[in-house]
Order: C-alpha cells, then sequence, then structure tokens
DNA sequence: TGACATTCGTTCGCTACCTATCAATTATCG
DNA sequence: CGATAATTGATAGGTAGCGAACGAATGTCA
C-alpha cells in the first residue's frame, strides 16, 4: 500500500463514514434479495421478529426499540396489516396508543421464513473479534458525536 | 464493563453492523439538516460535488463514481435540472449518453454552500487513526463478503 | 449486411427514511 | 374544574434507494 503513506487523517476518516453506508447498504441488499420471495422488506421483517420473539407491543414501544420514526413506522405497520399479518388493536388503557400482535398468518410466515444469522456471519465471521469490537466502538462514539451535533445546532 | 466479558461472537457481529447503519443515518440527518435552507438534499449535493470538482461528466461515469444505480440517479438527476442547477445535454459521439454540467444558478448555489467537513471532523475527528484504519478495514471486508454473497446466491 | 446482444436513460412500482402538521386523547397545573 | 401542554398515530410531501421492463442507440459477429 503505496497511498497509505501519504493519506491523511481527513482520508481515513472520509473512508470510515463511506464504508459505513456501502456496508449497510450491502448488508440490506443480501437482506431483501433473501426476503424478496416471501414479499417482505427487512424493516417489515424487523417488526414480525420483535413481535415473534417478544410478544404483542404498543406502536410506541416498538418504534423506540426498532429506532423509527413514527410516520416511518406507521407506513411499515400499515403495510403489515393490509398483508394480514400483523392485527393492530386499540389499547385498553390508552386510548392513543395502539397494540400490535401477529396474526395467525404472520405467525405462519415466520415459521416458514429462513433464518437470517447467515448474513452477519458471511460478513463478519472471519473477523479478528478485537477488530470487530474496535470498529463498534468506533462507530458508536461517531454516531454519538453526530448525535450531539444534531441538537445542539 | 461487566457485559463485554459474557458477550459472544455474534452480539460484537450484530454491533457492527448496527452501529454501521445508526452511523450513516446520523451522518445523513447532519448532512441533510446543513443543506434543508438551500432545498438540497445530501445526494444532490454529491452530484453538485462531483460537477464542480472534476467539471461536466457522463451521466454514466457519475453513476459508477458515486455507487448509484441509473434509476436512483436518473431521478436525482431529473430533480436538479428541475431546479435548474443542472444542465442534461446529449452526447456528441454516442447519442444513448446524456452530459451534465453546472448551470449558472447551478455555479453560483455550490459557491454558497457551506464547507461539509466538519461532519466528519465532528465524527471522527478525536479518534485514534490506528483505530479509524482498523474500523474501516473491518467495513470494507463486510461489504466485500457481502458483495460476493449477493452475486453468488 | 443483417440478426442479435448490449448499453443508456427513463419510467413504474416498491421499501424505507425524514419533517411538518393534524385530530384525538391524555396529562398537568393554575 | 378547565385551559393548556404533551403524547400518539395518521397523513402529506419529499429524498433516496432498489429491480424490472422498455425504447433508442450502439456493438458484435456470423
Amino acid at each position: 500500500m503505496t497511498e497509505s503513506d501519504t493519506m491523511t487523517g481527513a482520508d481515513e476518516v472520509a473512508a470510515v463514514g463511506a464504508w459505513a453506508k456501502r456496508c449497510y447498504m450491502a448488508g440490506r441488499a443480501v437482506m431483501d434479495a433473501t426476503l424478496r420471495p416471501f414479499d417482505l422488506g427487512s424493516t417489515q421483517w424487523y417488526v414480525l421478529w420483535h413481535l415473534a420473539q417478544s410478544g404483542p407491543a404498543v406502536q410506541r414501544d416498538l418504534g423506540r426499540k426498532l429506532e423509527l420514526e413514527r410516520a416511518t413506522l406507521s407506513g411499515i405497520v400499515a403495510t403489515l396489516v393490509r398483508k394480514d399479518l400483523v392485527a393492530q388493536s386499540p389499547d385498553g388503557a390508552d386510548q392513543r396508543q395502539r397494540r400490535l400482535s401477529l396474526t395467525p398468518a404472520g405467525q405462519a410466515l415466520w415459521q416458514e421464513l429462513p433464518d437470517l444469522t447467515f448474513i452477519h456471519d458471511a460478513a463478519f465471521g472471519g473477523a479478528d473479534p478485537a477488530d470487530l469490537a474496535t470498529a463498534a466502538r468506533v462507530l458508536r462514539t461517531g454516531t454519538e458525536n453526530l448525535q450531539t451535533l444534531l441538537k445542539k445546532d
């Protein structure tokens, strides 16, 4: 690597941000390709996954867990309800909230879905655990710095 | 860090992927917030940036450089043409290709735009260069693994 | 040369993000 | 209690990504 000798810090920095995008995009592409036969998007899968793992949930809590804006989750849920995979019922106590649960069709589909852990394994299975920890720490710190920047603006 | 003692490799792996997404999203959020007063999206900015730096380009080449699908760039270009920031003219030699260039309004807007390097600096400026290099390498290898997986399927 | 394949850009339909705004509901406080 | 504030979900409008399919233009090769 002759170029690395003259690489500046800024180049490295840009590289991390650019590779974060590429890596995220590549992971989603594999996920989307795997789920396409089931007519499911990646975020739709995350909603089903959470409901299958943790049972029914209030829409507000699900949005917090999956780190989605209300408007985003509202659309995802509408799609899943239209496909009859998720049921959306009013909550007893707080009439503003909506309770989400898997329908029988949703439970049946969940049983058919393939295990997606092969994606993580294919991407990072061969990497040094110490390097993975370093990468995660760098990305976490960078994210927190950016979020602080956004709030203070 | 008491939890790290019992962390498995799979958890670390998931963490890298999840943080890659969060970091990409946070960076785009700051970029979008900075460009909002100018009515510009982040990818629109990249197109203007490339045309300002390297001069007019054929749409096909720009798509390769920015790693965008033809359909995606087609929409971005249409938006920039509608805003009168970019001109799209037929290429002389190959009548299939379109040549892109900044309009006078595009050049004028580019002069007004703030420097965006503060985003990279805020995110990763305080990090150890060796850690940044490790993070970039982990993400690059992971991305390549995923792209190989996608082509072979 | 002519048939076939490839490339380029567009369009359509979709997923998934966002902000801003609204109606309905609930919480808070004077 | 009642006015005001905060919360929840939906909707509208925008950006950015994808695959599939199409027409026009160009390449390739028998």
